[in-house]
DNA sequence: GATATATAGTTGAGCGATCAAGTAAATAAC
DNA sequence: GTTATTTACTTGATCGCTCAACTATATATC
């Protein structure tokens, strides 16, 4: 086989772990985890600062029983707050809150701190030119 | 801050996580997880096939007390052993049996092929020169 | 050589995630 | 319009891992 299939896994490996310990501990002065966070960010971006749990799930990439747990702790703290959806009564949207919002973009400049200090050995052009590279596996 | 980075980090988690999922699907018909096909890996490659637990958990990327708790089960299976340090009472090393060799080698050949599939629309050019900007970081 | 400190590994408790099963509502098939 | 299938989400059990605390051995200091 390729071993550079190998010593690329083992390199993605190495580094989602070094990248969460470090940015799980900077956060954590937010009272957010790493995956809480990301989840701020899609509510932030999404449109009426709402997502359904399904698709929350795919962009942070965990399953939807995991939605279901990561955001009950962050409902306690208001910072999302659950809405129906009038046309299905299935669905349980997300709404980020105005105290969600605000942690978000206080947590943000933490975490854009942290993952420049990361990546300090690194110019912007060549982290551009690779990130796409990652998507296009799998 | 740097959408770039954040867009980096974000690509880095779901990449991380399509390979583990689809990895680990793969070689569950060897009765192996990614993390124990990595673990064999570096015990295969080492001289005398033989490792300190210490070193085996920072090469994978595992804390110690993880590395105890996933090699006893292969313990269990005779893929690996346990030997002593004559020279430090205090070490016990791992050492891949030709059971656990052999494992490793069939396991070896599922791991490039999916590993290969996965990285198909990548040229190997182009993954030797993200591999080591990827362990730039940190 | 006794005492303090450091190092290697294991164990208990707990966290964060998964899967499988279950509930409830919407849609399709008859 | 009843019955079957699909979809959205939640819950119980469990897994894989971590951290903190502990045991045991080794090394340094006095």
């Amino acid at each position: 086989m390729s071993q550079s299939a190998l010593n690329f896994v083992l390199s993605i490996n190495a580094l989602q772990g070094r990248i969460s310990k470090r940015l799980g501990m900077s956060l954590a002065i937010h009272g957010v985890s790493l995956s809480e966070f990301h989840v701020l960010h899609e509510l932030a971006n999404a449109p009426e600062k709402t997502l359904n749990r399904a698709s929350l799930a795919q962009s942070v990439n965990l399953s939807a029983s995991g939605v279901t747990r990561l955001l009950n702790p962050l409902e306690k703290l208001h910072l999302v707050e659950k809405q129906k959806n009038a046309r299905d009564a299935r669905v349980s949207l997300v709404h980020l809150t105005a105290v969600g919002l605000e942690t978000y973009q206080n947590a943000k400049v933490t975490y854009g701190q942290t993952a420049e200090t990361m990546l300090a050995g690194i110019d912007s052009t060549e982290l551009d030119a690779v990130t796409p590279v990652l998507d296009k596996v799998g």
